[in-house]
DNA sequence: CCTTCTTATGAGCAAAATTCATGATTATGT
DNA sequence: ACATAATCATGAATTTTGCTCATAAGAAGG
């Protein structure tokens, strides 16, 4: 069925590019004859003349001049994407598809994301936070290829790795009575209003690890998205929130608002990474995880330094 | 060196569009171990896999979504280039390179033009009136593929065929001595002003076949370059030229010009076309030449009339 | 659980591509 | 002008490639 291959048109061109046939062979490192059995093959098949024969010389028939022009357009898209796919190969480039199941990764994840890039300019980060079946599933089923979550669950086939700790602690206002405390029990917490992020109880440790152990339940229960908005009602007095205590240290000087330890050991939290194992080996995905340990590393060393 | 082959982009096309190898491989033709083995050492020798395989179903990697996507892009583009050639190979397509030899050729070619065009929509006309060896060695060096003279060369290579006769004639404007006399002899021109085109003395026929067999030269020699200048220029009594007979009574209600028989007997002139033997089959060709054919039979036939 | 449908794989074979050896033709240089 | 060198074409031999067949292994579906 198909009678036109790329050979033919590496051919068209290094003849013209070359003036001859025998010139042509040298750089296609193939024979003279070679050459031209393929094209008389190429002409009998297509039934038209791609060169006039004058002499010693060739010239391109109408036909021919055509076939150049396909060529000249065909022939740099094979040898581009040729390139491409070595890259593929060498893990040079690619999309690093990052799953997202937790508020704070999302802020962690930026401070990685810059570097990351600049690093690997060939590849492209993508970043879903909606899954089906989950952020386990979607790693499972190829929706991504990267998951940050605080719950790693350990399966075959599936790697975790810790790359960020921190405490969880409860966010209050200026004029809050807990403002100065140590710390705070879960029963001072039943006539406050709770502001988190829309997501359901389980996933909210101040609940799981605080609350509902000791059976308390908040006056009210308010849902907020964004993480500004979120301490901005809490600065003003409107409730209390529960959030790492790196990202109160940041927005310190922005809002008037105050960490207070939950319960006297507090609650600590990792945020884990996980892949496929069977990625194991792409480059620019190892290249992620080692940045995130690095970062991990450095940070350890500024906290033990306070 | 080339690893990348059509075949191997109209495999993931197929697989694409059919589900499965199994799928593919019947609209290719071909077996379903036949494609296995064939992506397969794409794939070693790229060192990337195309697809992940998941059981029963192949689901494209990075590398093979991109790959995808080229195929989609070039493959049609083949299967163009062939359909392409394959008009060539019918004649159906083409460039026809018309080259001229004498201004009457001209208005002579516009009445054949559009009859043509219309017949043969995938050909192209390309009119050319500067050779640098004439035009017989323009038809040799394959620069033109038609030449449209009234001096055939008849040599071997070369295939000529008269296709319009006329008489050449003087033209005279209204108020001109000669405008009823049945006929003009050399010597009557000798105190006139006499209009041609710019081309050599010897290519013009008032020259070499009625005044310089007589011996006689015009007061003065005009050259112009359009027809209809050259007859403004006559009507209002500024010289007098030579034309084809069919040319000046086309003329006739648009200027006040009348023709006068050269000599008793009058100069009688061919147009003829030449090709190359070896184009003799091309459909698009030998339909001109019909088409030129037939029109000069009709064209005798309504002379015959008169 | 068995059947069915999928892809993978190795061996053998057929076909295609390539090379080799050579001939024919035509520029080129002396 | 003639020998020389360079070109492409061609047929046969050879090598390489691609394809099919037979079969295995794995997964999905009734």
């Amino acid at each position: 069925m198909a009678i036109l291959e790329r050979i033919h048109l590496e051919i068209l061109r290094a003849v013209d590019r070359h003036g001859s046939l025998t010139a042509a062979a040298d750089t296609l490192h193939l024979t003279q004859s070679a050459l031209s059995h393929s094209i008389r093959k190429l002409e009998d098949q297509l039934g038209v003349a791609v060169w006039r024969r004058e002499g010693r010389g060739l010239h391109p028939t109408q036909a021919g001049e055509y076939l150049l022009a396909v060529a000249n357009r065909l022939t740099p898209q094979f040898a581009h994407a040729e390139e491409r796919l070595r890259q593929f190969a060498q893990g040079e480039r690619g999309t690093l598809r990052i799953g997202m199941e937790c508020h704070p990764c999302y802020q962690w994840l930026l401070k990685i994301a810059a570097p990351y890039l600049a690093a690997w300019p060939e590849v492209d980060l993508d970043v879903i936070q909606k899954f089906q079946f989950g952020g386990i599933g979607a790693l499972f089923g190829h929706e991504i290829d990267l998951l940050v979550t605080p719950d790693p669950l350990y399966r075959t086939g599936l790697l975790f790795e810790p790359v960020f700790d921190y405490e969880q602690v409860l966010v209050v206002g200026p004029g809050h009575p807990l403002r100065d405390s140590s710390h705070v029990q879960p029963e001072q917490l039943a006539g406050e209003i709770l502001i988190t992020y829309p997501v359901t109880i389980d996933r909210l440790d101040i609940y799981t690890r605080f609350l509902t152990p000791a059976g308390i339940s908040p006056k009210r229960h308010k849902l907020i998205e964004t993480t500004d908005i979120m301490l901005q009602m809490v600065a003003s007095g409107r409730g209390v929130a529960a959030l790492p205590r790196w990202i109160v240290e940041e927005y310190a000087g922005q809002f008037a608002v105050f960490p207070v330890r939950l319960g006297a050991e507090g609650i600590d939290k990792q945020i884990f990474l996980g892949i496929r194992e069977a990625d194991a080996d792409i480059d620019y995905l190892r290249a992620f995880l080692a940045l995130a340990r690095a970062r991990r590393d450095s940070t350890e060393q500024r906290q033990q330094e306070r």
